[in-house]
DNA sequence: GTCGTTGCGTGCGCTAGCGAACGTAATGAC
DNA sequence: GTCATTACGTTCGCTAGCGCACGCAACGAC
């Protein structure tokens, strides 16, 4: 159940601040289309804006190997890209691939600094997700380990629900694979399964949520769990 | 290869900052002895000190259905426990637990954010610090998920070598088990294997370390990567 | 309509790790 | 010395996911 503050119409982040906090972040942003597929950056690479996503949505991998990767992390408009910004290093730990184009804020990287230097509340509201965000980093490393793959594809189609803000998306099984860190067929299998139960339909890499009671009931309990840690720290 | 600063008889973090801070900081702090096999605290506990170990260490696990759990941190002399607290957060997001008894020096929380607050040079250390944290939870989170267990309990033997700062330290398989998140039998099997070849040797729960340039090669890549990592944010 | 590309389905042999169960030797408490 | 406990060894059947390979239908470009 997406909380109040994924179902509104701006960057989740965002919105939670003062108005007079808000008005000045935003003016220092400007709005920019992210297209799907899009690599922001690569592992490594200098971090030179933040992003705070308002429809689209971004992935964070960390890949190996060439044509393997596993997803780490996942950025809707309840988050924002580029937090280490805010510990001081401008250098990105992930790729950040975007999975669903979309409008998002973007702010210059020095401006951002200057912005939270002078924006207590807005440390507070980063702090906060920084700390969800490292929480859901552990629950993925456990889930990614432990759970069967059907119940991780699960889990991955409602947290991905929840950021695209409708019922169809594009996504290929491949690179689901990629995501989930596993092989094609796999995802093939694991999609298979939930389309004959009628909890999703996909046709040539557009996938509709049928029924997201069913899903959540497939999904592994990490669900939940992410979703209460994201209510207790960030919800309202 | 530890880097120097892992080979001083102190915590790293504290000695890297100017002597000033240190001093202060370290009349702030009590020296107590980690116990071997103490829960320090649970996940959703209240966080009432950091600790900052000089000889033992302390694994950050997230537990799973009550018998099972995964290793996703390891705090030695090298880093702290409760590093959240900098991000205004006092509930931890892990059980920790003591796998190397000995001393570390402990601050009461509040005292803590005070220093924090008088000290840019204890800031700027542990942002880094904590981006460092990042990258291995990912890190791990892949590692958990692609390489042969063989190869994750070379790493983590290796990591522990780091931190026990000697050749033989206390370990029974079924402690490591919880540790990787497998079975005990798991366990047995793989560090067979490492004994066969000479790498390490063990007896009723005391492990000894034989080769380590061997346990490196037989290690994956993520040992490596991550001391690059680290060196490179918090090395000298 | 033709053709190359993309996205998905299927099949085959294989292995790592699982769960459960049993065995055994070392150790320590008494 | 006795006996329970601890720590490790081994076996058996099983399954999820792997790597590889081939097939096939939908779609877009022309």
């Amino acid at each position: 159940m997406p909380s109040k503050r994924r179902a509104a119409n701006a960057n989740g982040l965002i919105a939670a601040l003062p108005r007079k906090d808000r008005e000045h972040l935003l003016a220092g942003c400007e709005r920019i289309e992210l297209a799907f597929a899009d690599v922001i950056c690569e592992p490594g690479d200098r971090i030179r804006h933040v992003y705070f996503p308002v429809d689209g949505f971004i992935s964070l991998l960390t890949p190996r190997d060439g044509c393997t990767s596993l997803e780490v992390g996942l950025v809707g408009n309840e988050g924002m890209l580029g937090i280490t910004l805010m510990l001081g290093i401008d250098v990105s730990p992930f790729r950040a691939l975007v999975q669903g184009g979309g409008v998002s804020m973007r702010m210059d990287a020095a401006l951002f600094l200057r912005e939270l230097a002078r924006s207590p509340a807005l440390q507070s509201e980063l702090n906060r997700y920084l700390y969800v965000s490292m929480a859901q980093l552990a629950q993925t490393a456990a889930c990614t380990h432990f759970h069967l793959l059907e119940a991780r594809l699960a889990r991955w189609l409602l947290m991905t629900h929840d950021r695209a803000r409708a019922d169809e998306f594009h996504l290929t099984h491949e690179l689901l694979a990629h995501m989930l860190g596993v092989r094609r067929v796999g995802v093939t299998k694991a999609a298979g399964g939930l389309q004959r139960r009628k909890l999703i339909r996909y046709h040539r890499g557009n996938i509709t949520i049928l029924a997201r009671n069913g899903l959540e009931a497939a999904a592994c309990g990490c669900y939940r769990a992410s979703q209460n840690v994201y209510d207790r720290f960030l919800g309202e």
